[in-house]
DNA sequence: AAAGAAATCAACCGCGGCACC
DNA sequence: CGGTGCCGCGGTTGATTTCTT
């Protein structure tokens, strides 16, 4: 559970946020709200950038997060908006609700990938493949389209 | 039972876009 | 109009845990 970095290696700093770092940013953040990452960090005095405490109340500390296993329904859900969007992780984040586009995007590397590519081939062999990312030879979809494709997926 | 591989999770980095001066 | 800085995103890394052999 808890995790002991022990890490300072090589002069980068990966430091693993403690109870106390959340509880500070967790109440400044419901006092003033999110945002302004830049002033936050400064008035928090912790010794972190306001990117670093960006992440970690988006991917952590904000409420709602789903924790545990992506149901089946996730993933089938996931792979469909994938291959629709490509590596949108936002996008693909903000059509399941509690997930984040990190946990999400690190699912995808690590597992639904390697799915998607057995069952490409097991199931449709004939299809040609497809480029990656067809959306883009010809130039941004408009957002329009987007949602109207995801819509269909869904 | 131990070592090596794979998976998972959390965090960092650089870049591009946008807002503001 | 051009420069500057913050923000959000996607790519990637590193530590730890779980699975396999």
């Amino acid at each position: 559970m808890g995790r002991a970095y022990t890490s300072s290696k090589g002069g980068f700093n990966r430091v693993a946020w403690t109870p106390h770092e959340d509880k500070r940013l967790t109440n400044y953040i419901s006092i003033h709200g999110p945002g302004k990452w830049e002033r936050l960090a400064k008035e928090l005095g912790l010794n972190r950038c306001g990117k670093s405490c960006r992440l970690r109340w988006l991917n952590y500390l904000r409420p709602g997060i789903k924790r545990g296993n992506f149901s089946k329904d996730e993933e089938d859900l996931i792979t469909r908006l994938h291959k629709l969007l490509g590596n949108k992780w936002s996008q693909i984040a903000g059509r399941l609700p509690g997930r984040t586009d990190n946990k999400i995007k690190n699912h995808w590397n690590t597992y639904l990938a390697k799915k998607a590519k057995e069952l490409h081939f097991m199931t449709l062999p004939r299809l040609h493949m497809e480029k990656e990312c067809p959306a883009s030879s010809t130039g941004e979809k408009t957002g329009e389209q987007d949602t109207q494709l995801v819509n269909e997926a869904m």
